[in-house]
DNA sequence: CTGAAAGCGCTTACAG
DNA sequence: CTGAAAGCGCTTACAG
């Protein structure tokens, strides 16, 4: 493979161009298929490079046509509380995409200081667009990348109609979830969620509450508990929550899902006979649980996969096609029966 | 911040050079601190710069340079069967590391030919050096960056004395803490690992096996069961290891051991009265379970800071300097009490 | 249809 | 101590 690397390297436009006695421009010519060109020539020159094994280098070419052909991906970065699997699936999609396209993806996980970051990596031209995951409300990475007037597209919910996201359709799954549950008779839930800074919090209430509005079911029956994260307030929660007697719990996520269960197993209060638990986002953790926990499942990789896909279509100035939200189900295990 | 921007476009380093009456080499010189300069001029421009804005083109650099201050970062695309905290953690390490270092992180998750996709990389002079996460024993990656003088290195273990690598001490990890099973009175162990073509399976079987003739206990009492992955052999497995009373049931990772727990509870064994459990791998999934499950805990942000580290000196052709290996913690908990 | 030239924004010997 | 020049490897008008 080696062999005729070691004889003559070929591995600039201009070995090649030499050797095969034309202009290194013909030969970039053939290589990009822009120009005119005889048929000839460019099949003569293409297999030549095929043979000789020539690849481009891609910083020169950054630097002639001014892009990089690097995306940059911004990861949240707080530990723990979030789902690992969600970012692994993601990330799996943007990969994917970005390298059928001839992308490459730049990560961006700086715990102090995100916007700084993306703000060298854009001043230095290392990059050409931002995916954002998971974007806090009135994250000010957004008001960066707006400002910079840098492409950029945001999974996760936003209000903001300038701006290009995809995301889960929470707010309807989450609906359709909580009806569904309503259908089967419940009729006093507590539904118990995390920051209520982040996005998604908000989206799968709304959901919650329209289930509840359609229904006829009256908001006042309902409790609602936020800003419950990992072991703070859960105790309090829940003695509230048992005390009051309601027939459903309804998890935001499934870390909050888990330290419920645990809660319950521990207190003696038996699922789903003396109280049902479902969670509106699905992981290992759940999947796994005796008795195993009804909930909705998203497909995270192909969110990565339609962030990506968008971005790459903006960067190209592409209309933009618009891409059917990823879906969802609803999965009935054993915590509802 | 972005009233000079307007006015006049700071963004080459052409346009401070006319604009100081310097040359664009002084300016060069300036920034770099490479070559003689006044202390004077140098501070003039350095100041000057602070002030406008101006940052380097880092593709125009790299070009220069022929280098491009990427890393390109190879995970392991084995969805579900590996542990996700471990990834994101390491993941952390690196970045920040690159981070501090003015080294930004490619992302390389290639499913189908993570060779060609590093190939690509190198041959397009997108990246100056690779880290490789969890390979797998004889990975052709390696076989490919060695012969292509790539700098790199390697999270998990390698007999290869060529090749920079760190890993967590997965076989005294593992040693200390059969050991002080030993020490707790176990006697008969059964094992159970997953996929035998994994570097981190034999290390930590070694370990197990060295715990085990350093405290005189037969091999023959012992029990070994590996490629027990997500559900195939796990039942006949189970039913082995119950029907020889084994007293502790040492997992080789979480995801197993999770597995073993559900067996257990729905076989109605009793953790730890009928039998004694542990992993020789933490996550969230053994922290939550009651019994809380004994386990070592490796710190993988650590491993991913030193895997970075290295790598970085030895593209700079530094020394290499040498690292502790990230420690471990044995986490006594309940399902060995 | 092909070639010669200028340019992308930097760095680095080499003169002066 | 500073500057003028060549070069990194490509692309893209512009001539011929």
């Amino acid at each position: 493979m080696s062999a005729e690397h070691t004889e003559k390297k070929m591995d600039t436009l201009n070995d090649i161009a030499r050797e095969l006695g034309v202009n290194k421009a013909t030969v970039s010519k053939a290589i990009s298929g822009k120009g005119n060109l005889s048929a000839q020539t460019r099949a003569r020159i293409l297999a030549f490079i095929d043979q000789c094994g020539y690849r481009p280098n891609a910083v020169a070419q950054s630097l002639a046509k001014n892009q990089t052909y690097n995306i940059g991906l911004m990861m949240p970065d707080e530990a723990g509380a979030l789902d690992e699997a969600f970012f692994r699936e993601c990330l799996r999609g943007v990969c994917k995409i970005a390298s059928n396209n001839g992308y490459d993806v730049l990560m961006v996980m700086d715990s102090e200081r995100p916007v700084e970051h993306v703000a060298r990596l854009i001043e230095n031209r290392k990059i050409d667009g931002v995916i954002a995951m998971r974007s806090l409300v009135n994250s000010p990475v957004v008001g960066f990348l707006k400002e910079k007037q840098v492409p950029f597209v945001i999974i996760g919910p936003t209000s903001d109609k300038e701006v290009i996201s995809v995301d889960n359709d929470n707010r309807s799954a989450c609906r359709d979830m909580t009806a569904c549950l309503i259908s089967q008779g419940v009729r006093r839930m507590a539904l118990i969620g995390g920051h209520d800074n982040n996005c998604v919090t908000h989206s799968r209430m709304k959901g919650f509450w329209d289930a509840c509005d359609q229904a006829g079911l009256s908001r006042n029956w309902q409790m609602v508990y936020l800003n419950v994260t990992r072991d703070n307030r859960l105790t309090e929660v829940m003695d509230a929550v048992l005390a009051q007697k309601a027939d459903c719990i309804v998890c935001m996520d499934d870390y909050i899902c888990n330290m419920v269960l645990i809660h319950l197993r521990t207190s003696g209060v038996e699922v789903p006979r003396d109280v049902k638990v479902v969670s509106f986002y699905d992981s290992i953790l759940l999947e796994n649980n005796i008795p195993s926990v009804t909930s909705l499942h998203f497909d995270a990789a192909a969110l990565g996969r339609a962030a990506c896909q968008k971005l790459i279509d903006s960067l190209r100035g592409e209309p933009g096609n618009d891409f059917a939200l990823p879906g969802y189900q609803i999965i009935q295990r054993d915590s509802t029966k």
